[in-house]
DNA sequence: TCTAAAAATGACAACGTTGGACATTTTGTT
DNA sequence: AACAAAATGTCCAACGTTGTCATTTTTAGA
């Protein structure tokens, strides 16, 4: 690999000119630049990062540690957001996947700590806690999707509560009053904070959600996820008391129900309302009418989580907590006219 | 940040003495190797990765330069299986998104050799050619999902025309002989491949395509799409011969189809039997009955490519084409009674 | 107790680059 | 031709680590 010293040789200069040309401090006649050149690129020269970054030059690395790469968009997008920021800044990424293995993590973060990367973000696929328990060593670090019990960081999560009324406030305000929410699985922050807000919203307008319109419908194995929503949605049917629209945990979910209920011969949106969560476009934009859903923004969360960490130097500790857009499509309408009471 | 001087010196020994904590080459006595490790862990030393590099260890990087960062589960099952590849061999992914630009390209790829990356990997979201214009100075460079016209380096695509052989095979296995080709947007490699191997396995079965029945259903504009395959389901049926079995370009297509035949009250698999490409799980296991598709290999494709750079540095050039495995679930059943002749 | 061998430790250069403090040469201007 | 300005060179130090080789300390054997 060819060295500085082999370029100044070449063209017949001193390490320093080459130096010069490579950093442009003083000027560098036209005419010794081109020799440079030249031969830098016979040479096939390629500054060392290494050396550099030795001299006190900042790398510009930035690490983001990944619970799990996911087939599905959140942690892409979440990427794709923290990429953006980097690109936009010059710096590149580097990609560690723990597979929620905490010596797996560890171990990552050592590797780029050694690296001296510039910042550490640590993303989840889904929204929850998290406990940071190695040695960070003043790397400016923020989490991504995720929270600390002890905010020591900043982090950036969806403002799943807001999620929550924003979905029961699009079919409120489609006149229905008759609402079940299909829920995730239990016990996720997620749910838990959704379901607040889907009930802050009923209760300023004035309903009581009833107990058996509230199913949590994911399954933790998926493959049952199918017949468990079909039972569901035969429960929700069975009364003379119908739901007039149905709020999903998912995008998947709400494509599901969809099918379900068009095979009862009920259409959506004209008899039922459906609203999803995610908007995973690959669903969302792929249904006919395409999906109204509220969208997590994964995208904004890896943006925000970059830009702390690169601008403040991820000193400022606190929670930001991005909003959940409600996309309006075509599965939304107002009930049915039979329907109303 | 602490350096392996201020270790030195907090343990009241050498910097040498230090490194060969650090590399476990010849013996240090337990007493000094502990006061040595105390020393590290109130410093909280790291040592210099950059440091070392300039020494001359491997950088232990690895570059993908993906074009896109899609939301589809194509790039990420590249990226996942080229990160498995690292995470076993011990190396970090550096990623870069040209967005398509070839200066963007060219600057990357220069930053990657800065940085002396081990292996430079190429990624695209499809199966299509690409030039590679730039320098690459010798570093060892394989392709994933696209190849060169000069196939200077390893690339790794999927087989496409087996899995356009393979799909059909699906269901002329079932019994089918009237099958209808949704395909891609003209032109694609996967496109031209794919339709190859269909009309392969609907040769070797005595069987001659109708060119009625082979459509190109995507569309470039999505949004279009829904319309135009509506139409193009509307024209397959508006015959009295109708085809038994439609095969789809992709997984959404293929959900689109299902949703649109299911409207015109036809039943997948029993009056219709579906087939799809891609195997996005979103979409192929989510559905009721499971859609029957073609796999693509993303993540094998991923997972060689990033194998032969690291194991053969890169010299092998050569073409590798990675079948395309069909996975059976629900939607193809043998044609129903009547439709036989 | 002394000696030789083995074990442990240390001094210093080198990796490729940048920066500082100057000295020297070349170029351009009157 | 004289002079200033611009261009280039020299030399050394520094960044943090590791390899080579030399030196010191410890251990074992007589």
């Amino acid at each position: 690999m060819a060295t500085i010293h082999d370029v100044a040789e070449k063209a017949g200069v001193s390490i320093k000119t080459v130096s010069r040309v490579l950093n442009g401090g003083t000027e560098v006649s036209e005419k010794t630049r081109n020799r440079i050149e030249q031969a830098m690129r016979t040479l096939e020269f390629t500054p060392s990062a290494a050396a550099r970054m030795l001299r006190g030059r900042p790398t510009g690395l930035v690490a983001v540690i990944a619970e799990q790469l996911t087939t599905t968009p959140d942690s892409t997008e979440i990427i794709k957001g923290i990429q953006q920021v980097c690109e936009e800044l010059g710096k590149v990424l580097l990609i560690g996947e723990t597979g929620g293995h905490a010596d797996v993590a560890e171990r990552l973060v050592a590797d780029m700590r050694e690296r001296r990367v510039e910042g550490m973000l640590f993303a989840t696929p889904f929204h929850r806690r998290v406990e940071l328990a190695m040695s960070l060593g003043g790397t400016p670090t923020a989490l991504a999707n995720c929270f600390e019990t002890a905010g020591r960081h900043m982090q950036v999560v969806p403002d799943d509560e807001g999620g929550g009324y924003a979905a029961a406030q699009i079919v409120l305000q489609a006149g229905h009053r008759k609402i079940a929410f299909l829920q995730l699985i239990p016990g996720m922050v997620a749910t838990e904070l959704r379901a607040r807000g889907f009930h802050k919203a009923m209760h300023e307008h004035g309903i009581t959600s009833r107990p058996e319109w509230l199913i949590h419908g994911a399954e933790a194995d998926d493959a049952n996820e199918f017949a468990h929503l079909s039972g569901a949605v035969d429960r929700l049917f069975a009364s003379a008391d119908q739901p007039t629209a149905i709020l999903c945990g998912n995008d998947k979910m709400a494509m599901r129900v969809i099918f379900i209920l068009q095979r009862r011969g009920l259409r959506v949106p004209a008899d039922v309302s459906i609203v999803g969560f995610d908007d995973f476009r690959l669903i969302s934009e792929a249904l006919d009418p395409g999906l109204t859903t509220v969208a997590l923004p994964y995208r904004e969360i890896g943006e925000l989580t970059g830009r702390f960490v690169l601008d403040s130097g991820g000193q400022m500790a606190r929670t930001v907590r991005v909003p959940c857009v409600p996309v309006m499509r075509g599965t939304v309408a107002a009930p049915p006219a039979k329907a109303k009471p």
